[in-house]
RNA sequence: GGCUGCGUAGCUCAAUGGUGGAGCGGGGUCUUCAUAAGGCCACGGUUGCAGGUUCGAAUCCCGCCGCAGCCA
C-alpha cells in the first residue's frame, strides 16, 4: 500500500569511538533497509550522532577543543562506518545541525503549549565520583555504593519538567492496541511493567550557566534542553519536521532499532513526547541485545572494545556483517571471540558459500555452455524471518540451500560428466546459485554483487575465492 | 529484596505432554569440479539438582542451586 519505508538507529553519543556493539545495531538496520528496497519501497534510513550534554562538554574542555570541533571529529569517525561496513543509510543527522535545533525548539513549544512542560525547583543528589545523579533507591545508607567515602553533593536548581506522569494510561492503551509495538516480547513486557508501576515527571533542561552545551530553551535564555529531550527529536527532524510536512507524513511513523539500554527512552519517553506534541507514535521498535567479548561486557576500563573498522580491514566488510547477522542472536546477548569469528568465516563463508560458488563456476566455465538468464525472486521463508527480525534464521535458510547444492554435486558426480550432459545438469545449478546471490543481497551486498557478476551469463566465469580461509 | 526469564552434546542452539535433534569443532571413510574444499558414517546426553502430577515430563507443579535482565 505505502511505497515509503522509514527506519532509524539510535544516535551514538560521541564520547567514545564506535565499537563492534554499535556495529551490530547499524548492520541489522542496514539489512532491513536493503531488504525493503528490494520490495520496491522508497527507504529513508537514518543514522547520526548525539552531540550535546555534560559529558561531551567536559571531554571537549579536557582536550582544549571547541565542543563543535570536538564533535566534528567524532561525527566523521562514525560516518567512516558507512564505507567500512558498506552501509546504505540515506540520512546522517547531527543534533548540532541547524535544522535539528530548530525542530527541537519547535517540538518544545508544542509540548509547552499543551501544558506538558513546566518549571520546578529541582533538588538532586550528585555523586562526584560517578559524575552521575543518584536516586534514593540507588543509595546505600545515604551514600553512593561505589564511592561510600564521598559525600553526595546536593544540587538545587530550577529546571523545566516534562509531564511524563500524564501519559501513563495513554501509553498503556497504546501498547494494548499494538501488540507488536516492541520486539522482542520480553522487552515489551519489561516496559509495560515499568509504565504500570507509575511514571514520574522528569527534568528536561539544565541551567545554561553551568552547562552551556545544549539547545536553547525557547523564550528562556537561562536554560538549555537536557540532552535526551533534544536527541530523541532527531527521529523526526531528519525527515524534515516541522517544515517539510509532506515528507514527514510520507515516512513517519517508522521502525526504530535500539539497544536494550535504550528501551525506556524509545518505547516510553519518546512515545509520550510524541503524544504531547500531537504527533503519531512510532510504528515499531526493535530492541537488540549486546555483544560481549570473550564473555565480558565491553567496557572502557577493561579496554576490550573491538573496533569494527579494524575487523573490516582484516577480514572484509561482508565477513563482519555475516557474523553480526548470522552468528549473533538478534535480541539476546551474544559473545564475540576471535576464534568463533574465524570459525564461522572458514566453515560458512570459505568452505560453504565461497567453495560452492567456486566449484560451480569452474565446472560451468569448463563446460563452455551458455546459460540463459533465470528468474530470481525474494525467498518467502527468508522474507518471513526478516519480518520477525530473525536475521540468524534467515541466513540459516540460505545456508541450507548451499548444503543441498553441495549434496547434489556429489549425487550427480558433476565432475565426471562432460559435453551436453554436463551443461544440462549445470542448468539445474546455475539458477540456484543466482538465487542464493539474490537472497544474500540485504546481508552481504558486496559478495552478492560479485556472485551475480560471475554468474551473469551466458558465459560463466571462474574467479578468485570469495573468502580466503583463515589459517 | 521484589518481578521476568533462562539452565539440553566440547561450543552455539532446536524440540504443540508422545522414540531428545541440527550446525560447528573433534574422529573415521569416499572423492578430486572446488579454497586440503565437498559427500557419507559413527561417536558424543542421568535435559542444573531433588521431589510431585501423568499411561507418558526437557516440556506442567513445588523446592533448591546457578546465570541474566528490570525495579527512573
Amino acid at each position: 500500500m505505502t511505497d515509503k519505508f522509514y527506519i532509524t538507529t539510535t544516535l551514538p553519543y560521541v564520547n567514545a569511538a564506535p565499537h563492534v556493539g554499535f556495529a551490530l545495531e547499524i548492520v541489522q538496520a542496514d539489512a532491513i533497509a536493503r531488504y525493503q528496497r528490494f520490495l520496491g519501497k522508497e527507504v529513508v534510513f537514518n543514522f547520526g550522532t548525539d552531540e550535546h550534554g555534560q559529558k561531551i562538554y567536559q571531554k571537549a574542555l579536557e582536550q582544549h577543543k571547541d565542543p563543535k570541533i570536538y564533535c566534528d571529529e567524532y561525527a566523521a569517525k562514525f560516518d567512516d562506518l558507512k564505507r567500512a561496513l558498506n552501509l546504505s543509510y540515506t540520512n546522517f543527522v547531527r543534533t548540532t545541525d541547524e535544522y535539528h535545533i530548530k525542530a527541537a525548539q519547535e517540538f518544545w513549544k508544542k509540548c509547552l503549549v499543551g501544558g506538558d512542560i513546566y518549571k520546578k525547583q529541582y533538588k538532586i543528589k550528585y555523586c562526584v565520583g560517578c559524575e552521575l545523579e543518584k536516586t534514593d533507591s540507588e543509595l546505600v545508607e545515604g551514600k553512593c555504593p561505589l564511592h561510600p567515602n564521598q559525600e553526595l553533593e546536593i544540587i538545587e536548581e530550577e529546571n523545566y519538567f516534562f509531564r511524563f506522569s500524564k501519559y501513563q494510561q495513554a501509553l498503556l492503551d497504546y501498547y494494548e492496541g499494538h501488540p507488536d509495538f516492541v520486539v522482542p516480547g520480553s522487552r515489551f513486557n519489561e516496559i509495560k511493567t515499568f509504565v504500570k508501576s507509575g511514571l514520574e515527571d522528569f527534568s528536561v533542561s539544565r541551567l545554561k550557566s553551568k552547562m552551556p552545551w545544549g539547545i536553547d530553551v525557547p523564550g528562556d535564555p537561562d536554560q538549555v534542553m537536557y540532552v535526551w529531550f533534544d536527541a530523541l527529536i532527531n527521529y523526526i527532524s531528519t525527515l524534515g519536521w516541522p517544515e517539510d510536512g509532506e515528507r514527514f507524513r510520507g515516512f513517519w511513523p517508522g521502525l526504530q532499532v535500539a539497544g536494550k539500554d535504550n528501551l525506556r527512552q524509545q518505547t516510553a519517553i519518546w512515545q509520550a513526547m510524541l503524544m504531547s506534541a500531537g504527533l503519531p507514535n512510532s510504528r515499531q521498535i526493535f530492541i537488540h541485545g549486546f555483544l560481549t567479548v570473550n564473555g565480558q561486557k565491553i567496557s572502557k576500563s577493561l579496554g576490550n572494545a573491538i573496533n569494527p573498522i579494524e575487523l573490516v580491514k582484516k577480514y572484509g566488510a561482508d565477513a563482519v556483517r555475516y557474523y553480526l547477522l548470522a552468528k549473533v542472536h538478534p535480541w539476546e546477548d551474544s559473545d564475540f571471540t576471535a576464534a568463533k569469528f574465524e570459525e564461522a568465516l572458514n566453515a560458512d563463508l570459505a568452505n560453504g558459500l565461497g567453495n560452492l560458488v567456486a566449484r560451480i563456476a569452474k565446472l560451468a566455465q569448463n563446460s563452455e555452455g551458455n546459460f540463459a538468464e533465470s528468474k530470481t525472486e525474494s525467498d518467502k521463508e527468508v522474507a518471513e524471518e526478516i519480518g520477525k527480525f530473525r536475521f540468524d534464521y534467515a541466513m540459516e535458510k540460505i545456508w541450507q540451500k548451499i548444503k543441498k547444492l553441495d549434496q547434489k554435486v556429489e549425487e550427480y558426480k558433476l565432475w565426471t560428466l562432460n559435453g551436453k550432459e554436463l551443461i544440462e545438469k549445470l542448468d539445474e545449478f546455475v539458477p540456484e546459485v543466482r538465487q542464493i546471490a539474490f537472497d544474500l543481497q540485504p546481508f552481504l551486498p558486496e559478495t552478492a554483487e560479485k556472485i551475480t557478476r560471475q554468474f551473469e551469463g551466458p558465459k560463466i566465469k571462474a574467479s578468485a575465492p570469495l573468502f580466503p580461509r583463515i589459517k
